[in-house]
DNA sequence: CCTTGACCTTCCAGTGACTGGAAGGTCTAT
DNA sequence: ATAGACCTTCCAGTCACTGGAAGGTCAAGG
């Protein structure tokens, strides 16, 4: 397999599996031709690795992971501790944003949005400094 | 106000600041022995620009915020688009981060997270392909 | 054999918004 | 004079790619 046939199986780009490449999460055969050569092997791995970005893995633990993944001796324990960990982020990243949105939504209510000069959001922004008129 | 200050009043690094300055967003005069030297207005513009990025606006939204700011005769509308635009991307922010919690979560649920190798994260990522046990 | 065009290769640079660190100048107090 | 806190610039690194240039390879068609 070619690269551009590894990238439609596993549903990553080309250039994104040469960067997989050089950051050594896969290790395809080169061709006589210096070609990379994916196997099925290679094709699992980039399409595992795929979906564990799609769920917000890093690359770091994309690597635990696949060398998890690889390991028939592994505890299903330390999958779940990343898992976990990835998940108590995905929470806070969503009360941040939650926070932001609520203060962002009301700062859009307040604001008529029409053509004169007064807003609500410019004020807020400006905070208590910064409303001389110089 | 030498840098050191004005960071403590506008809650920006110093390195910031420069990096702002870098980038045109602030401007201050030099002092005989080029040290930057910020003025009340910068202080404000800095306070600003903190504000704004910490409710998600962009380096460019800040731009274009600091200019309608800055401009007497603006229109409120203008501001209000900027936020609501912001606004639409946090929801769709909050919108993916909750799929994948979703996800990851029922996947953190259906693990037993014990010292076997047994593992359901392990194969939702691996997919249909790669089950093999080479 | 030659051309076309799709593929492949490597290498370099850029993204966003900083952040760290080195090397060196300035200020203030003692 | 010296210490230490501050300031300056410049370069490199972060994260995970992504774009593009320059050039090599392959398969099909004439």
């Amino acid at each position: 397999m070619n690269i551009k046939d590894v990238a439609e199986v596993s549903g990553l780009p080309p250039k994104t599996i040469r960067y997989y490449e050089e950051i050594g999460l896969v290790r395809p055969s080169r061709g006589g031709n210096g070609y990379r050569a994916f196997g099925a092997r290679d094709a699992a791995k980039l399409a595992f690795l795929a979906r564990a970005r799609s769920l917000g893995f890093t690359i770091d633990d994309c690597r635990a992971l696949l060398s998890l993944y690889e390991d028939r001796g592994r505890a299903s324990a330390d999958v779940k501790t990343l898992a976990e960990e990835r998940l108590a982020e995905i929470d806070r990243k969503i009360a941040e944003l939650q926070g932001l949105k609520a203060t962002l939504g009301e700062l859009v209510h307040r604001c008529h949005g029409d053509d004169r000069p007064d807003c609500p959001i410019l004020e807020d922004l400006a905070g208590s400094a910064g409303q001389s008129d110089g």
